[in-house]
Formats: C-alpha cells, structure tokens, sequence
DNA sequence: CATACATGTGTAATCGATTAACTACGGCCT
DNA sequence: AGGCCGTAGTTAATCGATTACACATGTATG
C-alpha cells in the first residue's frame, strides 16, 4: 500500500479512501491510484483491513458431514446466499464428531468470522452457549440443541412422517422397522417420535449414526427380525440399508418395503424408485444464511420452520399408487 | 491480551511467549499467565497474529463443484490431510464457472492462504500465472493447465479406458457413444482423446460440461443416433445419461451397455450395478495436500499420477463377467 | 478585505498480536 | 567487594490496513 502511494504521489490514507470509495479524492487523484494499484499488482491484505474494522466479510458453517449429500447441498445454497450479499463462507466439517466440531467452531472464533451457522452434532447446549457468550451471531441449521436461544431453521417432516405412516399401515405391515438416528441429536429423536408414534405398536427401533454402515447393521437386525418395511431416517442409513437388502436378493417392494428421509438424485433411477420424504435443502440454507446476515445486522430473526413432503415412487408397494 | 496481561502482572510479551511455549518464562510465571487466560476465557485474534507472522496457517481449495461427490470426496481427503500437519482449509467452490473460479482464487490470496489447491475449470494457464506470480505456493489437483509448471496431482485412466474399450469392442459393440467432458479441460479432453483412440472409428463423440443436465441431452443424441453402449467421463453425467436410459424404458445391458468414470457408493446397487473407472479420491486429496505442505516448505514436491482402475460389474452385459 | 466554510489530502493513532533489543536481578568467581 | 554473566521480563517497533483530526487551499460572504 506503501508503495502504491508512493507511486501515485500521495499518502495511504488517500489510496485507502479510493479503495473503499470514500467521496473525498478527486477524480484526477483517483485516477492516479488506480493506475498505481493496477501497475504495481496491488491487492489490499483482507487480514489487516479486517484486524482494523472488526469485520471479516465471513461467516462460518459448521456441518455434521460433507460427505452426506444432504449437507454439501445445505452448503452450497449457504454459500450462494451470503455471496450475493457479499459475504464469503468457510466450511467446518465436524464429522459427525462432537469434539471436531468444537475444535473447528474455535477455530473459526478465533479468526473472527462474523457470524456462525451450525449444525450440532448432538443436543449438548454447552458449545452454544461458549458461542453466544463470545457475543457472536450465532444460527442453528437442520439441528437444534436443548433450551437453544438462538434462531434455529429446520425442516419440520412430522406431516410427512404420519402421512407415511398411515400408508404403511394401509399396506398391511405390522413389523415396521425405523433405521433411527442417534437420540443425542434433535433431528433424530423428533422425527423417530413421530412416526412411531403414529405407528402405535407397529415399530420396532434400531438406533443408527446417520452413516452409511450403521443403516445395513440396523437393517440386518431388523430384517432378521422380521420386519417387511423399513424407514431409514436419513439418506447415508437409507443406502446402507437398501445394500443390505440387495444383499440378502430380498425384492423391493415385495419382500420387502422401503422408504428414506432425504431425497437424492438417484432414488429415482432405482428399480423401483425409493420413497422417500424430501427436504427443501436448497431453501434451509439460504433461509439460514438470511436469518445469520440480519443477526450480524442487529435484527432478531424469527425461527424458520420449512415443511418436509412425502414423495410417493413405487417402492412401497402398489398401494400407494 | 492486555486484560491478561494486566491480570497475571505480566506484560504482553510475556503472555505471547507463554502462548507459544518459549523456554523464557519461569513455570511460576506461566502458571499465572495461564490462570489469568482461563479465568478471561481468552482467545487470541488470528488475525492479529498471522497479519504478524505473515502465515495463516491456511490452504485455500478451489474445487469445481461441490456437489459432485467427486470433489466432496477429494475436499474431505484434504481436509484431513491439511488437519493432521495443523492446517485449516477453506473451501470455494467454483460451479465449474471460470470467472467464479478467479473470484475464489483473488479472495483466497487476499487473505493470505499459505498455499492454494487448484481444481482448474479450464485449461487456460492466465490463473495459475497470475498465483504464480504472487510467489504463492500452488498444486494443480485433478486438472493440469497448459503449461503448467507448478506441482500437479491427478489420476491416470489411459491403461482403464482401453481395457474398457477392449470390453466393449468385444463384446460387439459397434456404435459407441461418448459423453466427454468440456474438451477445454484437461480431463475432458484426455479421458476422451485415449478412449476415442483405442474405439478406432467405433465411437461417437457428444460433449456435456461434466453436470447432470448435460448427461441426459448427450445420451438422448447418442442413443438417436443409434449407439448400443454409453460412456460417461463423470459420475454426474453418468447419472444424466442412466435417467434417460430409464426414460425410455431402455434395459441395461440388454438394450443398452453403459460405463461411467468415476465410482459412487450406489453403483453397485442398481440393477445391474454399473461398471466404472475408479479413481483414487482419498489418495489424490491427501497427495495433494502433501505436496502443497512440502511446496510451503520450501521443497519441491514431483508431480503425482495415480491410477485409476476399472470395476467390471454387469451393466456392459454377460461378456464382461 | 478579512472571515467563514467547504474540500481534498496528509499525519498519526489504532486494531492485536510477535519479537528484537534492552534492563534488572541474582549468583558465581577471583 | 567488584565484575561478569545468564536469565526472566519489559519496552517498543512492526505487520498493513482504516479513520479521526489537522491543515492548506480556494471560494463565497458581509
């Protein structure tokens, strides 16, 4: 920056004033800057402008897996949303794990991004409260934690989680298997509860991790126990699952029925295609992003609750077309 | 740090070398120093410090697209990677759009990355130049420019492509259609140019841009124009090309053969799974994060060819099992 | 013609860390 | 006792920007 001013003949406060489209400098004089900027290659250092204005122009997302499509696209649509306001994402991926996302929430404290979208790993409410105590705009996604003070966006599947409920009921299964998320995390536990509980007795509960491993074990088990309907509760189980039926020759829907939380491009490809409840991924990240931007903008942004849909495709069985 | 400072009666300076673990202070000293941090729940600014150090213990990682599985894979492989050698990486994902891909990269430098990871959108070496320039350290990953002459880390599948050509000749396959890639990437270009070679005048080239859209219009020419099997260059295309195959209520390997390059956990459940080429994502994340640490650390890293292999599973017909 | 006032630019403090150079203190040797 | 040295800690410069305040110049006003 030094030299830049050196080169157009006057101070840095002046090279900072056309760089951030100050009125002061006359048209001439910036005329002159910018020359100097575009001979000497300059690019202003985004570390010392922020240290000075306690603004990065960054917010940090925080999520569960990237690996899990369900999250990249969160990802992806959090990402377009903040750079049309002119704001720059850094992805954390907690794997799942509790203490990785911890670490990668510091992490992202300490440089200061200016507001935090997380997706917690589990219902623990202490890492929020480490957050909201540092005074950072903070926003839950997908997941909430107990007694969360802060603005949560998720998807609410419960109409959707009886409406399927009600067709397998329909269809005559009475060993309805639910491949469950972990209890610890909200998503989990609520979505389980529904739909078991529009069951009545007719569900049997096997805990899953949301990975694609734990989703054959808990179909296995559940096979072996004689379900003839399966629900896996996110998209990595759901796949699990359908591999372990593949496994086994077992025939969808007639030996056995399926149906996944989550869509993705592909149920649709298989033979038949999966039922399943479809999130709106797209929407859940751009509303968090919004709801984080006018958090850092001194607004109190309502929690954001978007509906889930039931999306009927064959694979559980003619009764539902 | 002042308030630390302050608390432990200590100066700055002392504070700084306790967080740093210098052999100067006295374990009394640190002690107090550390008590004083505790009970202030402080954190240092990283921005201060590496605006300081000029090292922001950083990779940046300019991927194509994020929602290809691919890419998420190779993110996620560098992101271990860079972890267990102490490094954050920030992801930008660039939409397969090359002005997109120059916003990251200028962002990514002006917030000083120690080194940046490069999945280049086109072959045009202006953008390597111009990091090159910049004296930042940079690895070319998947992709190579023309010209290039940083580090780069990518898979090889001459030796797979024409032992899937030899396959499908085989098997008597005479109208081949290609679904290539963008023939201004280096990928696309190659993939194509060595399956195309070993084909002699069987195949028939249509190209997409490595998305799913793109996928299905190539395969609905391909198949117009009368081509018994189909190779896509992506997953994503792949995925493009299998819905139309569905579409038309065309049978896998009966009506049609079809291979796709690159692997997806759920190829093999479709019916029949898909036969592939796949490539080693994990091995070409972390290479290219090593090469890129080394490169940080004044070494010279040799460019990385990995090999991609091929998985024979059904959908090229009986000839191939 | 002096006074006030707007306008464009420069000076220097500041953000929060690191670190070279310096100081103060105590122990050891002759 | 005096000189020397090693050690623990402080002072202050520095990284590269932003910005309040001061200053100089030119124009309008009474």
């Amino acid at each position: 920056m030094k030299d830049v001013a050196l080169h157009a003949g006057v101070s840095t406060a002046t090279v900072s004033r056309v760089l951030n489209g100050h009125a002061a400098p006359t048209p001439e004089t910036r005329e002159r800057v910018l020359a100097a900027i575009e001979k000497l290659g300059y690019r202003p250092n985004a570390l010392a402008r922020s240290l000075r204005t306690t603004s990065t122009q960054t917010l940090g997302l925080v999520i569960s897996d990237l690996l899990n499509p369900f999250f990249a696209e969160i990802a992806r649509a959090v990402e377009d949303e903040a750079r049309s306001h002119g704001y720059c994402v850094v992805i954390g991926n907690a794997d799942e794990s509790a203490e990785q996302e911890a670490t990668y929430v510091r992490t992202l404290l300490d440089r200061r991004v200016d507001g935090l979208l997380l997706c917690p790993a589990t219902d623990d409410p202490s890492l929020v409260r480490e957050v909201s105590a540092g005074g950072v705009p903070l926003v839950l996604l997908d997941r909430t934690v107990r007694g969360a003070t802060c603005p949560v966006v998720r998807a609410d599947g419960s109409e959707a989680l009886t409406a399927l409920a009600r067709r397998l009921v329909g269809a005559g299964h009475t060993r309805i298997g639910v491949i469950a998320g972990p209890p610890n995390t909200s998503t989990g536990r609520e979505r389980t509860d529904v739909l078991t509980g529009s069951l009545g007795g007719l569900a049997q509960v096997v805990h899953g991790d949301f990975r694609q491993e734990s989703g054959s074990q808990a179909a296995a088990r559940l096979i072996d126990d004689g379900a003839t309907a399966l629900v896996a509760m996110d998209n990595l189980m759901g796949l699990g699952a359908l591999g372990e039926v593949r496994a086994r020759g077992l025939q969808i829907p007639h030996d056995i029925a399926l149906a996944v939380f989550d869509d993705q491009p592909w149920f649709p490809l298989l033979d038949p295609p999966i039922t399943v409840i479809a999130q709106p991924t797209v929407e859940m990240g751009r509303a968090a992003a919004r709801s984080l931007l006018a958090l850092i903008n001194g607004q109190q942004p309502d929690d954001v609750r978007l509906t889930a849909r039931l999306v009927l495709r064959g694979s559980l069985g003619e009764a539902e077309l």
